[in-house]
DNA sequence: GTCTATATTGTGATAGAC
DNA sequence: GTCTATCACAATATAGAC
């Protein structure tokens, strides 16, 4: 061991980034174009305009670089997700706020949600490793309190009438699919669907507004 | 060149496969599980049950094996969707036979859609390719037919007033997500689900009842 | 066709000068 | 902290015996 690494960055993130959040930057971005075990170390320090040894020098190994890269993409997914959906909005709202929020973020950052079903198709550990970060608790003993308040809306919106009968995990599972779906299979779509450039835009514009109301048009009585 | 390499396999596959399937065989396993990139060719050798040195002789390069898999992995997921949707049948049972076919047949193949997913995102000229091989056109110059029925049949049903307007991209998109996305995050959801054995598989037999009512029910006017 | 052995290149990682 | 130079090894690919 070389050098010893700091625990933690830099307590302020000047103007020009200092060269760890750089780096950790052009990681990001390679990672989520080529995938982790497509990516090279050199394509990375490329990127953030370095040397490729000091990659290392700030990350050691290509594993550590990858899971750091790995959690900062998950925190940028699920949270806000499981946040929304067991919050106290109603049903609706929930809808609506889900959908313009995937489908604004991941406009932007397109890539995200690709790399991430792919990083854990290939590395499921990691999502144990994720939950054990953020709970401090044993993954397989977590029992997901996410879905308690859906469930009880459910429950009394079909008992008032309505709502159709779904559980939450297939409300929940049916939502995230069709917002962020059309991301992760963008060039399979394009492909089929003969898009060009801009199509895929103006397909998501689209369904930013239409997408709320097919989803809840189906959870009618 | 050590070896000139043949065209076309052998006319007859014969009860113990000859080499070149089961190698082809064993590349399909590895890649979808491992990903091009993070797979080794001496892995597939293994899987195989041949000296990795066959691998190369029978594909040459580790390109032209991948190509190879990914062309027949297209071919288990893509025609089939194509041919239901662009099929003459009523809308409910295009509907009704497509989640039936995608659930079963990806229950049986669950690394399918994340291999193409991935694969996809990270060489996107691989499906023109494809496009071109199937079709022998230009794929920036292939309109797609697929929808031209798809359309008639919701243009007729939305005149009666029996169907919600929607167009036939969205229509065929919130369809696939939803028999697909499942597959694809199976991971993430079963960390956010806290899916233990089984449930995934539970959870998909349940899916294959309710989601054709779902997604109708959607279109309801 | 199938193997053993070997060549060749790519890539992660480190040593050491500045 | 950042670079140049280099190591060590893993992985693709080929040569040649059988």
């Amino acid at each position: 061991m070389p050098v010893k690494h700091r625990a933690a960055p830099p307590a302020v993130a000047d103007a020009d980034a200092d060269t760890e959040s750089r780096i950790l930057d052009a990681a990001h971005a390679v990672f989520l174009r080529k995938g982790t075990a497509g990516a090279r170390m050199q394509d990375i320090a490329r990127e953030a305009g370095v040397n490729h040894a000091l990659v290392h020098y700030y990350f050691r190994t290509k594993a550590r670089l990858a899971e750091a890269v790995f959690r900062r993409a998950a925190l940028k997914l699920l949270p806000p997700a499981v946040a929304t959906l067991s919050s106290d909005l109603p049903l609706e709202d929930k809808v609506r706020r889900l959908v313009d929020h995937y489908l604004t973020q991941l406009s932007a950052t397109p890539h995200l949600p690709g790399y991430l079903l792919s990083e854990l198709n290939h590395h499921p550990e990691r999502g144990s490793q994720l939950i054990h970060a953020l709970t401090g608790l044993d993954p397989d003993r977590v029992r997901p309190r996410v879905f308690d308040t859906l469930q009880r809306q459910i429950a009394e919106r079909v008992r008032a009438g309505t709502l159709r009968p779904i559980s939450p995990q297939e409300f929940a599972v049916n939502l995230v699919s069709l917002c962020i779906f059309p991301f992760a299979a963008r060039p399979m779509l394009a492909l089929v669907l003969g898009w060009k450039d801009g199509d895929f835009a103006r397909f998501i514009a689209e369904r930013q507004r239409a997408l709320p109301d097919f989803f809840l048009g189906a959870l009618r009585p």
